[in-house]
DNA sequence: CACGGAAGTCATCGGGCGTAGAATTCATCA
DNA sequence: TGATGAATTCTACGCCCGATGACTTCCGTG
């Protein structure tokens, strides 16, 4: 009654760790993000996702800020992405682009990623930065500036607000039908409108395509 | 020293209420869910900014989601707004549609309980089904069936796409040059984009303008 | 003038959070 | 073999949150 050395349930101290545990814990903490946001996860509901200690998230991120950027840094290879997208038809760019950022978003590595920082982004300061630097730095703002036009930036940001305004509705929000229309669809509702951003007229309203650079475009003129 | 029966510091109970203690909780409430989200939010912050007691906020609104609720509860008069953005050219109605949104969010009054909802929305489900009937069932479908073309459904969530896209660009994360582009520049732009959603070929890809209806669109056909 | 209900305040409970540090076990290498 | 450091767990501190209930003061009504 006293002793009980040999039963002793002190099950404390180091496991025969799998080796890959610290990458489990990077993958539970993007779904986590990805389903809750910044504010809503917690180190403790990633740890349990990875069957670990929350002490040990601590331990190997320092803090959840720092867990967040870990997580949530993509592999995003814009040097490469930025010529294939002008490669080809300049009149076809808006739906090659459209096509290349619904395949990201269909697939299920990258998801979490892009979820979790648009969740994010409504409320936290860095989330909140990191959204705005894709948005304005981005592949937008090189595939702009890649082409002869004036105010790319502004161009940049249009498409930008298109693009995430769809990841919104469709992923996060899930508005239907837009939810639940195939990728095809969507291509072809969506390439002239971001054809137009980059390459179009941005002051023509539609119905009088009169002579271009009548009253411009604000902004900074890049 | 004893009595202290004049001077009693005990300054409980009520105090000669100004009256307009609830509306201002309201307000506060407004500014709060606006800035930080439904989760952000706190409702010690939103007694704080009211100048009165956090317990005060529960006796009049019970709990925190119906003081979300009822702060974000907004005066849109749907069936005199959509006739009005019916009245008119029809080849301008995505300019008109565009400038009406636009206007909404730079109403002092109305951009808080914009902000709240969109903020909210990410991560609370609450807001986002607030959000989705709005883009889903709100002026956005009622105008795309005052039309006649097929996919009204479709139609309507691809321009609330667009809109609700411009809105967490220029009004939540402030994406430069959109978020300080004048109004006008940003109804040139964007009009064309509504006007082809409305009423325009969705299977269009713009360089090619081939026989319409070709593959039609997905979703519910409504 | 009595009184009941509304307005307003106070103190507190129970719970979840991020973070910190000590303790323990395992693997490796001199 | 002994030691050293990394991996992992436990315990706990301090903070802020939403919510509750008792209490006090004011006001309108009869």
């Amino acid at each position: 009654m006293s002793g009980a050395a040999r039963t002793s349930p002190r099950r404390t101290g180091r496991r025969p760790g799998s080796g890959d545990t610290r990458s489990r814990v990077l993958q539970a903490a993007r779904t986590s993000f990805g389903d809750r946001g910044f504010d809503g996860a917690t180190i403790r509901d990633v740890a349990a996702r990875a069957g670990v200690d929350p002490a040990l998230v601590h331990h190997y991120f320092g803090s959840k800020q720092q867990l967040f950027l870990a997580a949530m840094e993509f592999p995003l290879d814009l040097p490469t992405m930025v010529p294939r997208l002008l490669d080809g038809p300049r009149d076809e760019l808006g739906e090659r682009f459209v096509r290349l950022v619904l395949e990201l978003w269909e697939t299920p590595a990258v998801r979490p990623l892009l979820l979790g920082v648009v969740r994010s982004a409504t409320t936290d300061p860095v989330a909140a930065a990191m959204l705005r630097q894709l948005l304005a730095e981005g592949p937008f703002l090189a595939l702009a500036r890649a082409i002869d036009q004036p105010d790319s930036a502004l161009r940049a940001t249009l498409a930008g607000s298109q693009l995430i305004g769809l990841a919104l509705a469709r992923y996060v929000v899930a508005v239907e039908p837009l939810a639940s229309a195939p990728p095809e669809v969507l291509v072809r509702a969506l390439a002239p409108t971001l054809q137009r951003y980059f390459t179009g007229d941005l002051a023509d309203t539609a119905r009088a395509a009169g002579p271009a650079g009548a009253g411009g475009a604000g902004g900074a003129p890049t």
